[in-house]
DNA sequence: CAATTGAGCGTGATATTATAACAGATGTTA
DNA sequence: TAACATCTGTTATAATATCACGCTCAATTG
């Protein structure tokens, strides 16, 4: 799947999510200053401002659990985003909760209303676990 | 409802568990340093294993989107839990998600095992809902 | 008993993640 | 033109978290 690269970001904002998709992975901000040193980023801030705008656009997502930022890999953003993460191979996939999740009503049941949601589950996946599954003998 | 504390706590595990008790809120590390100071905790380093200890015996969690830390209100860890963060007055509301929540049909349909997961939703309170109508005239 | 082990402790230093503050460049609007 | 908003590069600093050392103490074990 291609990601679409939008025609109106500035240049440090195109660098960093062209960064993003080519990695294809979550990366730091200082991973990425890293990676673009060469390229005229050489402080932070750069890459800090640069990922705020992006973020702000849902071009990319803030990975909590491992403060780092991954190129975003769908379409729909009026729906709760969701993220598996394999702590082996360190892929992430993206998916997004339908509006009638038990989430949805759980808060609804409360009187609470959300503004905006952090999914985040860590394990293995399917690759991985069959991986595992060589290693010991199974 | 009156929070349990184990008995078979070290002096730095019950200091900064208690805080968090009575704090009723979450905290962040160097709040708690900053609360602690004259019970003796000086260093960072004190703070962070105690929550580690902590964490591991799930008596506190972590709030990842405010890295900062609350007292667990909860007993059953072997569902998901999950907290509603009101953005205005800070409260934290926790739950759990049923076993069978569209969260473990995504995973498992994918075949993802989960180890472990983050949910944290951000928004209003039903109190805070009501005093901002109020404030607008409603 | 002595030896070993493991957990926790206090301390100082350091690593990692993120923001503040300032001044210059650029494009847009009035 | 002036006012403005946004982005830029830079330096410095704040906020969050861990490492490494040597010490104590209690439990285990030979």
């Amino acid at each position: 799947m291609t990601i679409a690269m939008p025609e109106d970001l500035t240049h440090n904002q195109a660098i960093v999510l062209d960064c993003l998709i080519e990695a294809g992975r979550a990366m730091t901000a200082y991973q990425l200053l890293d990676e673009l040193r060469d390229t005229g980023l050489r402080a932070p801030a750069q890459i800090y401002r640069a990922l705020s705008v992006l973020a702000r656009r849902d071009l990319i997502h803030r990975i909590e659990s491992l403060n780092a930022f991954v190129a975003c890999r769908h379409g729909d953003h009026s729906e709760i985003v969701a993220f598996a993460i394999c702590d082996d191979c360190r892929t992430i996939w993206e998916f997004t909760l339908p509006r009638d999740s038990s989430l949805n009503a759980k808060a609804d049941s409360k009187g609470f209303t959300i503004n905006s949601a952090i999914v985040e589950l860590h394990g293995r996946c399917a690759e991985c676990k069959e991986t595992r599954k060589q290693w010991l003998g199974h």
